[in-house]
DNA sequence: ATTGGATCGCTCAGCGCTAAGGGACTGGAC
DNA sequence: GTCCAGTCCCTTAGCGCTGAGCGATCCAAT
């Protein structure tokens, strides 16, 4: 009946009854939770030899288009990390020979990161598991609740100017 | 109409449509929304001259009890950091004169952890702007749509172990 | 009274990220 | 044609966390 988050509501209407605490009840909630999701999903990048950063910008390349090539700029703004991030994780999965760096044809500064055969098995061996975990994580919702849910989330990602259109 | 991940959802459905991404409208969000929020906060802590981690801890200790006193124990697992992370805050508040350190009284191996009156005032300064930015973030939702979403995540919680009675 | 597994907090090497900044190149304004 | 603000990717110092492991202490079983 009570988690983890409806114990500290509880602590701070003892200690500061003054305050309104009411938006942790959901934002708690909301950081406990993708903190629990990306424990488990990162077990089983491990079992393949990956990390989450790794696996972020394998899955990207891989649903991007289907030369799976995409510039740093673009993993970039999907990743919501720092170039200097992106620079980095490219040269781990260059190092392992599962992307390749191509300077771009059209412009003088720009990158093509494209996907290597390699890159490309690993991550469609991945996707099956992980889509596995993610399913079991949400095995306590309904198909109904979970598209209220996801809709409610969209609400909040549009409000705060994550649009797309 | 489309954030983000709906964006994403559509490219699976492309390159992969034998996989069912549905999982990810949910925890992509999740995801997504947590990371959101959590650089909003962040900038209110800033002010503050505090970062979520230092927050974190004097937040807890706040809260827990009217001595405003835990074990690093206790810390860590309100924290879900590791047993070294919080050493380490604790050093870093240590040396600013938040908390203090003292050996506990009944435990050989352990300490007590406490909030100075330094430590209080300022988390005590930094808790209305930071209730005000969570406020902000959800100013989307309407009451009942926050309680019913609070209720899904805490039945979400509650399946994966998050329980506390 | 002794023993041995569990728990306490701490140490430290390694790692990935941020924040700041740099050189190269682009493309619109003039 | 020239300029220059903008964008591209990369570099690097610094930072906080993890994961493994430490000695000290506790406590239940014998």
């Amino acid at each position: 009946m009570a988690d983890h988050v409806d114990l500290i509501l509880e602590q701070w209407g003892e200690q500061r009854p003054d305050l309104d605490a009411s938006p942790m009840a959901v934002l708690g909630r909301l950081k406990r939770l993708a903190q629990v999701a990306d424990n488990q999903l990162r077990a089983n990048f491990a079992r393949h030899g990956l990390d989450s950063a790794s696996f972020d910008v394998l899955a990207t390349l891989r649903r991007s288009n289907s030369e799976h090539r995409l510039t740093p700029a673009g993993l970039m703004r999907s990743s919501m990390v720092t170039s200097g991030a992106i620079t980095q994780r490219l040269d781990r999965l260059e190092a392992r020979g599962l992307v390749t760096r191509t300077p771009s044809e059209t412009d003088g500064r720009g990158v093509q990161v494209t996907l290597t055969a390699k890159g490309l098995r690993l991550i469609d061996g991945v996707l099956p598991g992980h889509l596995q975990t993610e399913e079991t994580l949400l095995a306590a919702l309904s198909k109904a609740e979970r598209k209220q849910l996801a809709d409610t989330l969209r609400t909040l990602l549009e409000s705060l100017g994550d649009r797309t259109d």
